[in-house]
DNA sequence: ATGGTCGCGTAGCGA
């Protein structure tokens, strides 16, 4: 099974690039983010032609996050617990039904935090504790559990270009760093430091100062695995073609692929 | 040293 995660920063603006990937690396689950738009304008039968089911959680405009499955979905939820009053559009999970068992997995859109320090910081590590607490009762569920998603977390310097060009930034600052590990060390695995031998690959280059064409990237879209998962993670593949195509979006999916 | 790019929605914000 293939659990993946793309940031596709509109699905609308991005719906062919979209279908061209879903066609040709046909993973059986993906989550999305900033998909910009409300749920009945979601493309949701160009997708469901592909043969995914489609859970989303959009808004107007901004942030915006979904669930493809090729496997039947249950139990959806969408938001944060404890979170309500949160209107920004940034969390669904739910559980796939694969014929192996159920999986349960989310797709996050974790706030960007710049810039910082201030209140769009104070909003990202908010949010921060309000997911590790949701993880921290998922885990004890000690089920097979993909957090996937764009966490705008830098983990480590190896994750970036220039860390010296990034020092400050909500991505890389050590109150971020640290509330990414708290979460980590909870008992998740990220797919890629457990999978990865080969040095830094990125997730990310921006649209500015040509960025893709230096290879000026950060890896910034994560899938945290709980022990379950992590025990049959095969390998983690980052799509790096895909930034070159045209109307890229500004990330590439990074895909998990598991014995189960 | 400065400015560079997208998407949304039609000005200026968010990234």
């Amino acid at each position: 099974m293939q659990v993946a995660t793309w940031n596709v920063n509109s699905v609308k603006a991005r719906l062919e690039n979209v279908i061209d990937w879903l066609r040709e690396a046909a993973p059986d689950v993906v989550c999305l983010q900033e998909i910009k738009c409300l749920d009945e304008n979601f493309p949701r039968e160009a997708i469901e032609d592909l043969g995914y089911n489609v859970e989303t959680h959009g808004q107007k405009t901004y942030n915006g996050v979904a669930i493809l499955s090729k496997f039947p979905v249950e139990e959806t939820r969408r938001g944060l617990p404890g979170n309500e009053d949160d209107d920004q559009a940034r969390y669904i999970e739910c559980v796939i039904s694969h014929d192996s068992g159920p999986v349960r997995v989310a797709s996050i859109y974790l706030p960007n935090g710049n810039p910082a320090p201030g209140p769009k910081h104070g909003y990202k590590l908010g949010w921060m504790r309000h997911l590790k607490r949701h993880a921290e009762a998922l885990l004890a569920f000690e089920e097979r559990l993909v957090l996937a998603g764009d966490y705008n977390i830098i983990p480590r310097d190896s994750d970036v270009h220039d860390p010296a060009a990034w020092e400050g930034d909500a991505l890389i600052r050590p109150e971020s760093r640290a509330a990414f590990r708290e979460i980590l060390n909870l008992g998740f695995t990220e797919a890629f430091m457990q999978a990865d031998g080969r040095g830094h690959q990125y997730s990310f280059w921006d649209y500015q100062r040509g960025a893709w064409q230096k290879d000026h990237g950060i890896r910034i879209d994560h899938l945290l695995l709980s022990p379950q998962a992590a025990d049959h993670l095969k390998g983690v593949e980052i799509c790096k073609s895909v930034r070159g195509k045209e109307k890229a979006s500004d990330h590439v999916p990074v895909v998990g692929t598991f014995e189960f």
